[in-house]
DNA sequence: GTATGCTTAAAACGATCGTTTGATTTTCCC
DNA sequence: GGGAAAATCAAACGATCGTTTTAAGCATAC
């Protein structure tokens, strides 16, 4: 019965983490919702952050995998050209979303793990997977790097990592604001999350550069930025 | 010595709650930090929810107060038309930057509360603040609703909590993923990766509509819709 | 002077935390 | 079937948590 007490646990902690939180959750939340012992964890794991640590391993990992897999067959596919930036988006984003429709009952709390992860993680955790993690941010930053050659390197990462931010919070909270008082949209609705989030993403990605020489290109109106906040203050 | 003891302990929970979450933070560790008696926490706030709730209120008012001036602003100058996306986002995503170029030292640690907060708050603090939120992203939604009318309201809806999903993580790690091994870029740069944020967001906002009509797969479809930046750099 | 209303101080409260211990049960290979 | 190894169990450990209590400072109004 080890190993089912183990996946027993995991199954538990990750639903309580994405629920409450790791500090605010105890072990013997996560024992009492398992059904098995209180010393299981430190027996089986051996702390708690060890434990919050095979969580994300056991997620991450195939999801990680799939997205390399999903990058570098596109980039096969498209030989000298490249993918296109809608492609390496949902390359980045859409693994995520699919283990939670193939997990469907107890994967989708771990969406809401991850986005608490991404967003606020203590140095013990990231230190455990900097590592694979910048593995697959640098090779997704450098095939962006190469669909949009006239953003600096700078920009590029700078974009990721507002892709990455809106994928977060729409793994936490459902595509919906974290204040909105309605309840959360319904969990079938995730394919069509998805969808939007790599729309937006990629058009955000493909945004024009912040100083386009000359270039009237704006839609509506040749609107100059307005006032991204000077050092000075305001009134 | 009232008001200066309740403003160091406000200060010091704020730095120590960004740094390691409301949780993981004893109230010994901020009146420690703060210099203040143990019980001064409960005397003057009553307890440490609503420890953070006033810190919360404290940074968010002004900032929603300052949101909603500047669309009113944009709004009444635009007249009929209404104002473009970009004016849109910014007004939405400014605020939170220029209080941190004005608080400069003390303020630049709320950024990281207000990523935490948003991307995980407990069903306590949610309440307080939902209302004040709450019609703040009533207000910029309807804005947005109006200069994109292709969107259907559960669209937009979606993306403007992309935006919010895509700031929380810009302020929580200053533009950078969370697990790149490289250091934070420095404070100066906020106002360029503000620039970029409103970039980036108003050309997810503005980006074509999910289904439209009968479009192939492909990214630069051409669409009805005015899509200012849907072919930035990709072919 | 004393009384009064805030504010701070020190100490302790009960509760809960992560972890460990040592005994007991189960598993599985020989 | 016996015995070593693995796993589970109840119980307790010391530490720390948020909160409360009680008393001491310290102004101001009488």
């Amino acid at each position: 019965m080890a190993e089912e007490t183990k996946e027993r646990i995991l199954d538990a902690a990750e639903r309580l983490f994405a629920d409450s939180g790791f500090s605010a959750t105890s072990l013997r939340d996560i024992t009492g919702e398992a059904g098995v012992n209180l010393a299981s964890v430190n027996y089986h794991f051996g702390s708690k952050e060890a434990l919050l640590s095979a969580i994300l391993d056991r997620r991450f990992r195939p999801i990680n995998d799939r997205r390399l897999a999903m990058l570098d067959a596109l980039e096969t596919e498209a030989g000298e050209r490249g993918p296109a930036v809608e492609e390496i988006v949902a390359a980045l984003v859409g693994p995520p979303f699919e283990s939670l429709a193939e997990l469907e009952h107890c994967g989708a709390k771990f969406l809401k793990l991850v986005g608490q992860i991404h967003s606020r993680a203590s140095e013990e955790i990231r230190v455990t997977f900097l590592r694979q993690f910048d593995r697959v941010l640098a090779r997704f930053t450098a095939a962006f790097q190469r669909a949009l050659p006239d953003l600096d390197a700078d920009e590029v990462a700078t974009r990721v990592a507002f892709v990455v931010g809106a994928m977060a919070h729409a793994m936490t909270w459902g595509g919906r604001s974290p204040f909105a008082s309605r309840a959360s949209r319904p969990a079938g609705d995730s394919a069509r999350l998805l969808e939007s989030l790599i729309r937006f993403a990629a058009a955000g990605m493909a945004a024009p550069r912040r100083d386009p020489i000359a270039a009237p290109i704006p839609a509506p109106a040749p609107t100059h930025v307005p006032a991204p906040a000077a050092a000075g203050g305001s009134p």
